[in-house]
DNA sequence: TCACAAATGTGAAAAAAATAACAGCTTAAG
DNA sequence: CTTAAGCTGTTATTTTTTTCACATTTGTGA
């Protein structure tokens, strides 16, 4: 059983997924702790100590294997059992990433998407369910839909989030710029680029010394 | 002088800084470090904590003068020194992200778009000069950018990522889905909505135990 | 004015995470 | 077959970050 993974390694481990994914479609058989390292940009030590958390040694020696790797880690982190996920706002971003849908296989399946403009939801032909926003309890309950992208206005974002949590959803990506506020249980992943800007300004002005 | 403020304490005063930013804005005059963990999801030690990285003390004992906070974190942070940033790659996030474009007064000003397409170019009328992308480096230079949003399809990415570094840029966020190659001196900050999904997908199964 | 409840600021302790070190396995070459 | 170079898994060490504890300050009401 896994006793409790870092958060920190949680997340570097997701990105080493994708890459596996993408080394395996390009025939790539066998990696290095190294090499995952500087394609990551992280330590090879990091690599080895995140990939240690899982409990399940690979050959001790030999480079990883690619497919064995990510099966590992996938089964692990549970990237097996597709998850159910929506789209609350069909504006530009919550249209262009219900676009992505394309999703399929990496975890996660987008299922319906909501916006409070019915005629959007009319117009919009997209290859999945579109439903007005006051349906979200409804829907989410009764699709099991446990992840939610939540890109509305700052404005509407508190409104949807507890349509949201009415329904049941577990986690949410908020890419309004709202700040949340939402029950402890669930989880949630704000993205938002005036703070990831100013993050970096921070950093470059700090960086000058 | 700053000496060196942890880079999660930087996070969060950013995240501060917004919220000073609204409070500011309805009114609020002084607020607690209890009161901010509780918006911000963190506990009042740790705000407090931050804050005492900036070394220049408050008045202990009273609460926080929101306006005085805010100012003391925009001056150590340099977020009152406007930086200029560009959007890469005017798809619909690229475009919408634009649109945004009411980001003065929050620490950067986009001041120009590029896009391989010339049509789009041409015919999205936003209030800032756009250019086809092979003229980044020579733009980026010329009008001292400093930051950018990387927003093209993945296969793209890299190319501009690099076009951007010949010009000089000093941070980027990618929105691009491709993990980018780039020296370490540039500040570099990912979104990917597969990447939250995946990682809060993890936190899910883990969560559960 | 005085006492008390409620805050802050910060050094110290604890916890978490990153890094290093190394024993032991694997592969490839001679 | 044997050796050497290279790699992994894991324990130990160091560094970073968070949490705690408390001296000190403010504001309020009697």
């Amino acid at each position: 059983m896994i006793h409790s993974i870092p958060e920190p390694a949680i997340k570097r481990l997701s990105a080493l997924y994708q890459l596996l994914c993408r080394l395996e479609k390009s025939g790539v058989q066998a990696i290095s702790s190294k090499e995952i390292g500087e394609r990551l940009d992280i330590s090879a030590h990091t690599v080895r100590k995140d990939i240690s958390y899982l409990r399940e040694a690979q050959i001790s020696g030999a480079r990883y294997t690619v497919q064995k790797l990510k099966e590992l880690i996938g089964r692990s982190l549970k990237f097996t059992t597709s998850r159910k996920a929506c789209v609350v706002g069909l504006g530009k971003i919550g249209a262009a990433i219900l676009n992505y849908s394309r999703f399929g296989g990496y975890g996660f399946d987008i299922v319906a998407g909501f916006d409070s403009n019915v005629n959007i939801v009319e117009t919009l032909n997209a290859d999945m369910d579109l439903f007005p926003s006051y349906m979200i309890p409804e829907v989410v309950t009764d699709r099991s839909i446990e992840l939610a992208v939540l890109a509305v206005p700052a404005d509407a974002a508190q409104l949807c989030a507890d349509r949201l949590v009415k329904g049941g959803i577990k986690g949410i990506v908020n890419f309004s710029s709202a700040l949340l506020t939402i029950d402890k249980k669930i989880a949630v992943s704000d993205v938002d680029v005036t703070k990831e800007l100013r993050v970096l300004s921070a950093m470059i002005s700090l960086a000058d010394r």
